[in-house]
Formats: structure tokens, C-alpha cells, sequence
DNA sequence: ACCTAAACCTGGGCGC
DNA sequence: TGCGCCCAGGTTTAGG
């Protein structure tokens, strides 16, 4: 599910309930989800949590990480004396913990818990040593990231000046360049629909045959529709959850994701639905030149 | 380089 | 109520 403001979400979840909590044991349901060594993470406690792209980097005290990629429909889920009071975990997403969907469960000291649901089973769990964590490929091969979030010190970042540089000369439709990972990290999608219909540029357009004005208007709108995605906690659409367990607000704001049986909502004409990077793809011809 | 389809899975929505 | 079909925010791989 989740793209760059989904997994910072959660990430922020993590970093605030999580850390400072020690893993005493953990309970692997469903094998296929976890690689390396799980023993590695027992006793040790959680430093801190970083977010590459979509993919998230827990960090422990004992020289090892564990790094995680939710796909489309993984959901970390914390509850333990961390928790606030009167928050409660959507039964519509999640259900009773853990559900027949809990496939990992991280048992804490102090009776906490961290439960990986995770319907489609996309979605991975990765036990790494924490200095290796640079040298793996949802790292090293992720494109530079929009800066919108705040953990994002020392990373490559996409500056107007990289984002023309990764456009130009590019032949590929400019949708499916937003989208590629090792060109532009973070966005998806939602993100890439919504960001092209706020910048009035058509999804099928070349990247390469951009104006220069039309670059400038896409990299502040591929800023602005993170920040919106960030501001309102990610996308509920489908089964995205904070670590809470709470739904995001922007599915309530997307401004052409998903409305293709509503109308433009710059100039009330009819929104197109294409299949373009292999994805359902909104547009406003009238609106997206 | 670039594009498409298929694969990994399950559930929800829709038409009939 | 039920069945079949299509769709879903991601990524990887194979093949054209």
C-alpha cells in the first residue's frame, strides 16, 4: 500500500512507541516473510527507526537492524504500555490482534508487542547487521528522495536541479518515471496521479519533452502532494494503518486518484482512467495537457 | 532503453 | 445468496 508518507507514518509510530523497548522474543507464523537470522534481535533494544523510500530500518542496540517493506498491505501494529489511552485499532483494517493475518510477532519487555499483518503476504521482514544496511539494494539502488520528511539528514535528496537531471534525456513517460524507485525515491501511485493532475501535466507525456516551467511546476507539486499525504497521515484507501493502528486522512483529499466516476475537480469534465506502468492512471484531459 | 505481462497473495466490490 | 470477474497504494523477473 503505503509510499513515502505511509511508511514515514509509520515510521514516526515506531520511533516514538517502540524505541527503548527490548525484543524478548519473537513468534514467526508464516516463514516465507522473514530472511536472516531471528535469534540475532533477541535481548536487544530498539534504537531508533529510519525510513529509505518506502522500506523501514529498525535499528537495535546489538549491531543488528531489522528491515521491513509493508508492499501493499503489511501493517506494523504496536500495543503496549507505550500506548496512549483512548486510541482504537480500526476493527475494519486490522480486527482482533493477532488475526489470521498476523504473520510475525515481536514480543516485548514490559508486556509489549509489535504484530506484522500483512494480508497479501508481499511484503518482507529482514534480519541485516546494522553497518550493512547502506550496501543493500533498497538502499544503494534508491533514487534520491523528495525532501518532505524530517529524518532525512545526510541523504540524497531531490533538488530541482537532480529532478531536472533525471528527466532529461529520459524517453519514458513521465508517470512511470515518477514512480521508479531508482530514479526518484518514495512516490507511488497515489502520489504520481495526484502530483501530474496538481502540476496540469498529462500522465503519457516524455519526460525528456518537459518544459523547463513544466519541471519547476512538477517538482514543487510532487513536494506539495507528500507534505498533503504527510499532513494527513498517509491513505486509508485500502488496509494502510498507522502504527497505532489508526487510519490516514488522504484518501478525503486526493485530487484525481480514484475519481474516475467524479468529476474534474479544476473544471468539472470528465476524468479519464487509463492503464499506464502498469497501474490505474486518473487524469483530466481537459485539465492535464 | 523502454514497454508489457506475469508473478507473488487475499479480499472487496460489482454485475448477473 | 452466490459465483465469476476485476480491482487494489509494490516490486521483481522475463521477454519483446
Amino acid at each position: 500500500m503505503p509510499e513515502l508518507p505511509e511508511v514515514e507514518t509509520i515510521r514516526l509510530g515506531l520511533e516514538k512507541y517502540l524505541v527503548g523497548h527490548k525484543i524478548v522474543n519473537v513468534e514467526v507464523r508464516l516463514p516465507k516473510i522473514l530472511q536472516g537470522d531471528i535469534e540475532k534481535v533477541k535481548g536487544a533494544r530498539v534504537k531508533g527507526a529510519r525510513r529509505f523510500g518506502k522500506a523501514l530500518v529498525i535499528d537495535l542496540d546489538n549491531g543488528y537492524s531489522i528491515a521491513a517493506h509493508v508492499k501493499m498491505t503489511g501493517q506494523f501494529i504496536y500495543d503496549g504500555p507505550n500506548r496512549p489511552q483512548g486510541i482504537g485499532i480500526s476493527r475494519k483494517l486490522v480486527g482482533t490482534l493477532p488475526s489470521k493475518f498476523t504473520h510475525v510477532i515481536f514480543n516485548l519487555d514490559k508486556g509489549g508487542k509489535l504484530y506484522y499483518n500483512d494480508i497479501r503476504q508481499f511484503g518482507w521482514i529482514k534480519v541485516v547487521s546494522t553497518s550493512n544496511v547502506e550496501r543493500m539494494s533498497f538502499v544503494n539502488e534508491l533514487g534520491p528522495e523528495p525532501p518532505v520528511a524530517i529524518d532525512m539528514e545526510g541523504r540524497s535528496l531531490l533538488t530541482l536541479e537532480k529532478f531536472r537531471e533525471v528527466l532529461s534525456n529520459k524517453k519514458t513517460k513521465i508517470k512511470a518515471l515518477l514512480m521508479d524507485q531508482k530514479r526518484i525515491g518514495g512516490v507511488g501511485n497515489i502520489y504520481a496521479n495526484d502530483a501530474l493532475f496538481l502540476a496540469g501535466i498529462n500522465p503519457n507525456r516524455v519526460a525528456k519533452d518537459l518544459s523547463e516551467a513544466e519541471v519547476e511546476r512538477l517538482y514543487e507539486a510532487v513536494l506539495e502532494v507528500l507534505k498533503r499525504g504527510l499532513k494527513y497521515k498517509g491513505a486509508s484507501e485500502t488496509n494502510f494503518v498507522s502504527t497505532l493502528g489508526e487510519e490516514g486522512e488522504y484518501q478525503k483529499h486526493f485530487l484525481i486518484y480514484g475519481h474516475e466516476k467524479s468529476p474534474c475537480p479544476k473544471c468539472g469534465g470528465k476524468v479519464s482512467k487509463v492503464w499506464l506502468g502498469g497501474r490505474g492512471t486518473y487524469f483530466c484531459p481537459q485539465c492535464q495537457k
